[in-house]
DNA sequence: GCTTACGGTAAGTGACTACTTACCAATTAC
DNA sequence: GTAATTGGTAAGTAGTCACTTACCGTAAGC
């Protein structure tokens, strides 16, 4: 778990990126449509969506001409179980820390 | 939510900085600990700890002559609270992707 | 007092990365 | 068939950032 990778926190760490995959969790969406929606070109758009993909946090199906992206709810657990594993670890030294008061040492 | 900074994400975006944060929250330690467990300078983990400080993942205490550095559970609990919100949308998203099949439109 | 241990900061550098424009492939419309 | 729409890729660039060494302040030990 410590050498794990997590490349989704890299992939969220982008603001661009975080917005693009906030559209789609929104509801899965075009390209041109993501990228209208953004201060950035639509190459930009598809080079973020590559990464979103290639880390799991997108999935993508062909509807005609239009490329769809969607949220892929497998991406984001694995966040979610990654935090939710420090959480306790935090909790538990954090109130070490708190019934361990400054004045404490001699 | 949508315009969060969400800075906290990232700061763990960064493996040393993650490192950094997994160690803390297994335990508290100082920092001169951080550095013999990790392949960087002792200054470069000062650098990152500044950044999770700044973002309220972690929390320090001068403990005599050394500073010892903590997990801070209110930084997590924002990370979590963000994902989480996602992890609704992305799940409705994607069950709408999983009905509509490839083949429906015409 | 002086010396040692610990840690934050400054300055400089190399690598990464997010962005742009230009180009090309594939599907749709006529 | 040709023209238009959609989107992925290549190449180049500017800005950011993680890292190093050098330096300085502060607390503990003698």
């Amino acid at each position: 778990m410590t050498t794990y990778q997590l490349q989704g926190l890299t992939a969220l760490a982008d603001p661009t990126r975080r917005a693009i995959f906030e559209l789609v969790a929104d509801r899965p969406r075009p390209v041109g449509e993501l990228a209208k929606e953004l201060p950035v070109s639509r190459p930009a758009v598809s080079q973020h969506l590559k990464v979103l993909k290639e880390v799991g946090l997108v999935t993508d199906r062909a509807q005609g001409n239009r490329r769809v992206y969607a949220a892929n709810p497998d991406g984001l657990a694995e966040l979610r179980a990654y935090l939710d594993h420090f959480w306790d670890q935090a909790l538990a030294s954090f109130r070490d820390i708190v019934e361990q008061t400054p004045e404490d040492q001699p």
